[in-house]
DNA sequence: ACCTGAACACCGTTCAAGT
DNA sequence: ACCTGAACACCGTTCAAGT
């Protein structure tokens, strides 16, 4: 890559990531061109799509997701490991307003850029899943998709101001669902 | 009203109704306009926002669903009304694509024509809630606005290609997890 | 009293023209 | 090899001008 387009390149994200930050995943891509001084060519040169713009933000924030998935298989009893990392991944959704549907219609989508970043979440929850079934600690009839659609809905309800307030509780509920033996008091 | 007054405003809304079948609730409001053969001006004098025409075409379906709460509530046993009931809750919000998140909006914004709509769903689940939860049938660590949230949640789902599939199935298992006694199997 | 549609300020996306 | 921005086809919203 040239000179000139790395370093538009690395500009156009962490004036993305601002904008994005303060506006939500359906900012303006325009706007965002506009405040990098940038083309608006340049930055779809960059980024086909934006999902392809996003998928870049959240990398960082999805490996972290996916080594944490690894770490707490070693480290916890199988039932808390399902829990922190669910509660994790709903994090993870809601890192940018409106991401988590972006990333709801990837999965969906495979040609989309965000599929296999929603894929590698789905496989680490499963297996996670897994194992705390295996353990005779979770419900049986749920598999690792079941899990992802609950955690979406847990990261859209975070986005929702009415609702935002009462999603960690909710997260709660639905996990004492999940758990034979109910969540444990924190 | 005026004839002409009444004839549009009743013609739009028949269009807009087939096009926010076929697109969703965020379809737009001049192609409405155009297919209604009526100015765009037209259609805001009638329905002054998005949320207004909405309102409009859920009219209807939101006053079955307060009259169901009504009937359930002598006709069937606490939990059976309450299970009842969110399942037809749940069903409202999908009747159009895209409504759910309009509604969830209406409800941190209570300018929006679909305000007290959401507070009536609002208001229908909590009394059957605390009916369950004073038969002692249900968890008592929630309130009409957690209820609310759910329904939304699972509406969201609903209205996603890839996990509406799934929406079903998750709230039998929400549904588990408010009922102290599980959900009785179909 | 009601209707119309041009006008304004925005989008996303593409692509010929430049360096 | 990369960048630019005009061009195109759309939005939502408002409002002067018409009947």
């Amino acid at each position: 890559m040239r000179a000139d387009a790395t370093k538009n390149y690395s500009h156009i994200l962490t004036v993305a990531r601002e904008v994005i930050t303060a506006q939500g995943a359906d900012a303006s891509l325009r706007d965002i061109a506009r405040k990098a001084d940038v083309g608006l060519g340049t930055l779809y040169r960059h980024f086909p799509t934006r999902e392809a713009l996003l998928e870049t933000l959240l990398r960082s924030s999805l490996d972290e997701l996916t080594q944490l998935a690894d770490e707490l298989k070693t480290s916890s009893a199988p039932d808390d490991a399902l829990i922190a990392w669910s509660r994790a991944a709903v994090a993870f959704t809601h890192h940018y307003r409106g991401a988590v549907d972006l990333m709801a219609a990837a999965m969906a989508d495979e040609a989309s850029a965000l599929h296999a970043s929603c894929s590698l979440v789905r496989s680490a929850g499963a297996q996670l899943l897994l194992r705390a079934q295996a353990a005779g600690m979770a419900r049986t009839d749920m598999d690792g998709a079941d899990l992802l659609a609950l955690i979406a809905a847990l990261g859209w309800l975070n986005d929702q101001p009415s609702f935002a307030s009462q999603a960690d509780h909710l997260f709660n509920v639905i996990g004492s669902a999940i758990l034979y033996a109910g969540l444990k008091p924190a």
